[in-house]
RNA sequence: CGGGGCGUGGCGCAGCUCGGUAGCGCACCUGCUUUGGGAGCAGGAGGUCGCCGGUUCAAAUCCGGCCGCCCCGACCA
């Protein structure tokens, strides 16, 4: 059953899909667009999601809970918002079904709401309108507040994680009483996600802002990380906006400051969704399946008994076991396959299919020997070695593979990041091979439109620090540069 | 919304050209033998062939309409 995964160079997005099954991820819905999330994906959002959140923790931030259904009319409030959203909000008109006389379910026209509520894509509206009723003075500042939630985008082409209809997520919105503590917020919650997905993920970002055309809207700056996947296209990891104070306008947000004076509130707002799942597993997986990083893996060692008669059971069962806890107590995440239904050969597989970084098989022969077999699911090698000293061998072993997974990716964004000065070579270069490509900009957005439309790569980042890099000119009219600036192709 | 492909037991597919009452692999159930890289044999269960209509003695197959899914674009985290 070599074929469970089809090859990445055969067919790319079919490899994606056969990783996203295999791995007992997620499933396709009844309800289009939207993914039922099984419990192995449930238990990798959880992992990250409880990282971040003592991430968020640490940066001084709460959690708190705003509902799923937004008054219709505070989606008018922000110009630039509504323009963003309105195209792909769910609406809710009705209260309740009733029968029509063919027996068909039918909103009741009864129950017609007189006001519609949308289901939330992001909730800075209704946030805002809230904080405009919590904030009075410069001592209300600042709100540092979070939410896990699910939101609602009707995407026209859904991909499992990458693009849903529904996915899961967590929005911060902030309320500061200066730009510059706005801003600050802002980058240090971008500098958050870049380090849990380097750290965590084992997946290399580059961080920037995003141009006009690419901000959140409703945002004065869109800051982002973007990564590299191993088809040679970028995806946007994570997002951080500066919101100025178009919000606090809108919902009419003010507080009094130490002099007396009514300010209007700085915001920001920033998030992660379950589409950095769809990135971890097109950052490590391979042609066997899912890959995961043993920081975030649901079980990080999983222990395959072995044994051929009741006579093995016992012995085998009892040293696994005891393996176990001693894992379990050096803070080892572990699963016990003790399936006795399946062959070896097919628990090798499945755990294989899973991503699960590293195996230990136990055996009668390793019981004579007291060896145990340990296998890892990155490098697909395997070693006997003696029983002593196990615990600390597989703690070394779970580092090893993080830094590795980590090492890897970031090997080969550096091979697949281009430095590029004239346009026939940046088609050439986005063409055929994909990746990064640093490449002079004129700053224009007929420029960065007409690079789109003539290449389908767009301009995923400003650098930071664009001014202090070397100046030129823009590859496609010549016209002058600040900097380079960071295109590819997206998801 | 454009262009392409596809809807047949749980999953993957064949059958359709040329109409004749549905088949294969995997999975599932029972039993025995097995088990260090997706085990073998024997028996068994499971399908109104996406939906609606038409042609016909007879439709998975031909005709018309509709629905859904996947891939490639436009939109997007």
């Amino acid at each position: 059953m070599a074929e469970a995964v089809t090859p990445r160079d055969e067919d790319y997005s079919q490899w994606y899909q056969d990783v996203v099954r295999n791995g007992q991820l997620a499933e396709n819905s009844p309800a289009r667009g939207c993914m039922i999330i099984k419990p192995n994906g449930m238990a990798l959002w959880e992992n990250m999601r409880d990282q971040l959140d003592q991430m968020f923790k640490d940066t001084g931030h709460e959690n708190y809970y705003f509902p799923l259904f937004i008054p219709e009319r505070f989606m008018e409030r922000e110009a630039e918002h509504v323009e963003g959203f309105a195209k792909e909000c769910a609406v809710v008109t009705h209260s309740r079904l009733t029968q029509d006389e063919e027996g068909n379910l039918i909103p009741d026209p009864d129950s017609k709401l007189g006001e519609n509520y949308i289901v939330r894509p992001t909730s800075e509206t209704i946030i805002w309108d809230t904080y405009s009723k919590w904030i009075q003075s410069y001592r209300d500042l600042p709100l540092l507040y979070n939410q896990w939630a699910n939101v609602v985008r009707w995407e026209m082409r859904p991909r499992l994680f990458l693009r849903t209809a529904e996915f899961l997520w967590q929005e911060g919105h902030t309320a500061h009483a200066t730009r510059e503590e706005a801003v600050e917020e802002a980058e240090r919650m971008l500098e958050v996600y870049s380090t849990f997905a380097e750290e965590y993920m084992a997946m290399p970002v580059m961080q920037g802002r995003k141009t006009a055309s690419e901000r959140f809207p409703g945002a004065v700056d869109t800051y982002c990380i973007e990564a590299m996947m191993q088809d040679g296209k970028a995806l946007q990891a994570g997002t951080s906006h500066f919101l100025g104070q178009n919000f606090a306008k809108a919902f009419d947000c003010t507080f009094t400051d130490e002099n007396n004076e009514e300010t209007y509130v700085w915001a920001t707002s920033w998030g992660v969704s379950t589409r950095l799942i769809g990135g971890l597993i097109m950052t490590h997986s391979d042609d066997q399946g899912l890959v995961l990083p043993p920081k975030l893996a649901p079980h990080q060692v999983v222990i395959v008994p072995l044994f051929f008669d009741d006579d093995q059971e016992g012995p085998v069962m009892e040293k696994c076991e005891r393996l176990q806890e001693k894992l379990e107590d050096a803070g080892v995440r572990v699963k016990m396959d003790d399936n006795h239904t399946q062959s070896p050969g097919w628990r090798f597989s499945e755990h294989e299919l899973r991503g699960v970084p590293v195996r230990l098989a136990l055996g009668p022969r390793d019981l004579e020997n007291d060896n145990v077999e340990v296998a890892r699911r990155d490098t697909q090698t395997k070693e006997v070695v003696p029983q002593e000293g196990i615990v600390d061998r597989v703690l070394d072993l779970l580092d090893e593979v993080q830094q590795g997974l980590y090492d890897q990716a970031q090997e080969r964004q550096e091979d697949t990041t281009h430095v590029v000065d004239d346009y026939d070579t940046f088609k050439e270069v986005i063409e055929e091979e994909g990746g990064f490509v640093w490449a002079h900009w004129d700053g224009t957005e007929e420029t960065e439109a007409r690079i789109q439309e003539e290449t389908s790569a767009t301009i995923r980042l400003i650098p930071f620090d664009r001014e202090e890099r070397e100046e030129g000119e823009d590859m496609v009219t010549g016209e002058p540069s600040e900097g380079r600036v960071l295109f590819a192709q997206a998801y």
